[in-house]
DNA sequence: GACGAATCTCACGCTTACGTAAACTATCAG
DNA sequence: CTGATAGTTTACGTAAGCGTGAGATTCGTC
């Protein structure tokens, strides 16, 4: 099993930042670094023997990652949780592809791959039918209301 | 001003229910009514001598709509708020459109709805739009899959 | 080694959208 | 008129997603 960002790993040693570096690159609160660990979300790279947490890029990236998903997409943690598990499966899923040449092998990570992502997919999918009903319902009595109003600019210029 | 579904009318006498009653037709519970009351979303049709809310069905189609933005859009309340506000005021300005004759006053309704309805669709259009990115790239790396497991079908069927 | 800044771990506070219990009152069947 | 049922207000409880100290440690710098 190799989450990536998730890995707790004992770090590349390199290039892993303090929580309140991490907070500014990801332009998150310390608090929320924190809180998103305490509920599953992002460990720490590392730590360092006095016991402060240690951010390498990958953790950064998940953290924007997370905050895209919750701000822009309207996620809640606990489905961000999902989602990412689901990414992170992804991602173990090509280094397996990549270490095995066995086309057999291949053939049923590329499968499960696939299902993986369907599911991520179809989690959106739903949200975005609604999204899009809605405007369509809009859309229309706009398209009315514009057939009136060009009706009426005829009519009294 | 007639905001249909939040004016305050002494009600049609006929066909209003109770609060539990109306709970059981939109399901919500009678604590949510209460609440939605509160924030201003939805006031009861009328009173019994007594003290007791009574809906109609206006009221009823109002709280299913603010569960369907709820629920199924993902607003807060504050959000479907300005929504319905804006609902509100589509449905005045159209009965004002009917009481009147005059083209050139037709016209500035007609041209006041456009921009609610604008107003309206922008605020769906930037969170169809996210949801459209991300299914985007899942699609993508979908497809890539997709061709691998084909090929890997050729290989070792 | 000392000192200020940054972190650490509790731990309580805040907002949203209600749930839930308490103590009364209104409505309706009989 | 009498319950039983349903409704009313008031008010505290809850889960999520952090904010905000408090008091103790640790880090980086001189």
């Amino acid at each position: 099993m190799t989450a990536p960002s998730q890995a707790p790993t004992q770090a590349c040693a390199d290039d892993v930042v303090s929580i309140g570096d991490a907070a500014k690159a990801t332009g998150v609160s310390t608090r929320a670094l924190r809180y998103y660990e305490e509920m599953g979300l992002v460990r720490p790279a590392a730590h360092s023997p006095g016991g402060h947490r240690l951010y390498a890029p990958a953790q950064c990236a998940r953290v924007r990652r997370i905050r895209q998903l919750q701000d822009l997409m309207g996620f809640n943690l606990a489905e961000i949780s999902e989602i990412l598990a689901n990414e992170d499966r992804l991602d173990s899923l090509r280094d397996e592809f990549h270490r095995h040449e066995d086309p057999a092998h291949r053939l049923r990570i590329a499968e499960e791959a696939l299902t993986v992502m369907s599911d991520l997919d179809a989690r959106v999918e739903a949200k975005q039918k609604r999204l899009a009903e809605f405007r369509q319902a809009i859309s229309e009595r706009r398209r009315r209301a514009e057939v009136v109003a060009a009706e009426l600019q005829q009519e009294a210029p």
